[in-house]
DNA sequence: TCTGGGGTCCTAGGACCC
DNA sequence: TCTGGGGTCCTAGGACCC
């Protein structure tokens, strides 16, 4: 028996969600639309083979997918969401070490008897999923993560195989590895790939079979471990636990630009208070903030702007963080800048196991415990009824520059009223 | 007119220390 | 006036990921 690495990920996996909900979407033209209906940030198989790209703005395709027939949606993170932590509790049962990567994505161990391949396993696994959670997944295996990367792509890009593919049980990979451009390979991005063209490395063959000296000069070990896990040997272990995290960002293009002080700091503002929420639902406490803005990055005069100030005892307080981010944003504010992004970061994460009291000061430890019971109070009536039913009076605002959503999809699964009901016959 | 959001890891270089 | 060598920690920025 030895271990192998799986890659298993969701097909088109907003797609697929909208398509669960509501299944007269099936096998037809699907796209889903980032935050502010701005890029196609998923396509239905049917979409894909219409020939939408992916990644690319909406505005400039909305004509031709409304004459191609091809249903719209934007993003409804709160249920893929719901349906990602149903899919990976699943594949938890079924592998012995999960590490969940993305929305969409993890990756899992299992044991491979002795020579034997795991496409049954796989099959099984992949019809489960479906049963369940009403998603088609792709199932790639190999010895390390980057192989079993190559292996799911593989996997979908192989037809009549089911969507599943082990290439950690084929002997000589050369004919597979031939197959896989460059820019394919995990962690070789844009720039690595521009410089391995220039080297006549074009395949992951090629990669794999490189000078070892010569791509460590240019990418250290970023680059040495790829070519390692390219060649079998495992250098990216899989996470398990889920790390904390090690910074929050939260981050919103406006509907429109926007210029005044006003509309910048109340948009701060708010994001300070999902950011600080986000950090109490992860038990963990933050020690410096970032606050950024800038304009468009495609205009000539493209200005960007941010600040960042330490947090002397670590907090996850709103109060607080409102009070740092004030300052911050007085000092990144420029006036006539049509700024069309604003955003807040956390970071100098640690867990708040070991939060320091104000042990010098007890009426601060009044304060303090107070300013706590608050936060909680308003995040266990924000998450049963949603992000803004409670807010702070600074961030009562004219929502016109918010992020506009024209076309989401209004069922939810943590909804009971919306969940779909199934007859059977 | 309109081009997402949220992360991680690594490295170079500065600040500081003895 | 001359001004070493070695170490650590931190930060900004690059590159990559989904």
């Amino acid at each position: 028996m030895s271990k192998v690495i799986l890659q298993i990920d969701g097909n088109n996996f907003y797609a697929s969600c909208e398509q669960t909900i509501n299944p007269s979407l099936k096998g037809k033209g699907l796209v889903v639309l980032s935050n502010n209906d701005g890029c196609i940030i998923a396509r239905s198989a049917e979409a894909r083979k219409m020939g939408i790209p992916m990644g690319q703005p909406y505005f400039k395709l909305k004509n031709k997918l409304t004459q191609l027939n091809i249903n719209v949606r934007s993003s409804n993170y709160e249920l893929y969401g719901d349906i990602s932590n149903r899919l990976m509790q699943l594949l938890r049962k079924n592998c012995e070490e999960l590490e969940i990567y993305s929305i969409d994505e993890a990756f899992g161990t299992i044991k491979r008897p002795k020579g034997k391949c795991l496409y049954q396993w796989g099959k099984d696994l992949r019809a489960l999923v479906y049963q369940n959670i009403g998603i088609p997944i792709s199932i790639g295996i190999g010895e390390t993560k980057v192989l079993s990367k190559i292996s799911n792509h593989l996997a979908k890009k192989i037809k009549n195989n089911s969507g599943i593919f082990d290439i950690g049980i084929i002997q000589n990979k050369d004919h597979y590895l031939h197959q896989i451009k460059v820019g394919k390979v995990w962690g070789i991005g844009k720039r690595m790939s521009i410089w391995l063209k220039s080297k006549g490395i074009t395949n992951a063959l090629e990669l794999r079979d490189m000078s070892s000296e010569q791509i460590k000069g240019k990418y250290g070990v970023v680059g040495l471990r790829i070519q390692n896990e390219l060649k079998g040997n495992l250098c990216i272990p899989i996470k398990e636990t889920s790390s904390e995290k090690k910074e929050i960002c939260v981050s919103r293009s406006f509907s429109y630009p926007i210029d005044t002080f006003e509309d910048l700091n109340q948009a701060i503002i708010k994001y300070v208070l999902i950011a600080s929420a986000k950090l109490r639902k992860y038990n963990q406490l933050s020690s410096a903030i970032t606050v950024f803005t800038h304009t468009n990055i495609h205009s000539k005069d493209f200005f960007k702007s941010e600040a960042t100030e330490k947090i002397s005892i670590p907090t996850s307080n709103s109060r607080i963080m409102i009070e740092k981010s004030q300052s911050l944003t007085k000092k990144i504010f420029k006036p006539y800048k049509k700024l069309i992004k604003a955003g807040v970061i956390l970071h100098k994460l640690q867990s708040n196991k070991y939060e320091q009291n104000l042990i010098f000061n007890s009426q601060n430890i009044q304060k303090d415990l107070y300013l706590k019971r608050l936060d909680n109070i308003i995040d266990n009536i924000n998450s049963k009824n949603g992000i803004d039913t409670i807010n702070w009076g600074s961030t009562i605002i004219k929502k016109e520059w918010s992020p506009s959503r024209k076309k989401v999809s209004n069922i939810k699964t943590t909804d009971i009223e919306n969940i779909p009901i199934i007859y059977a016959n």
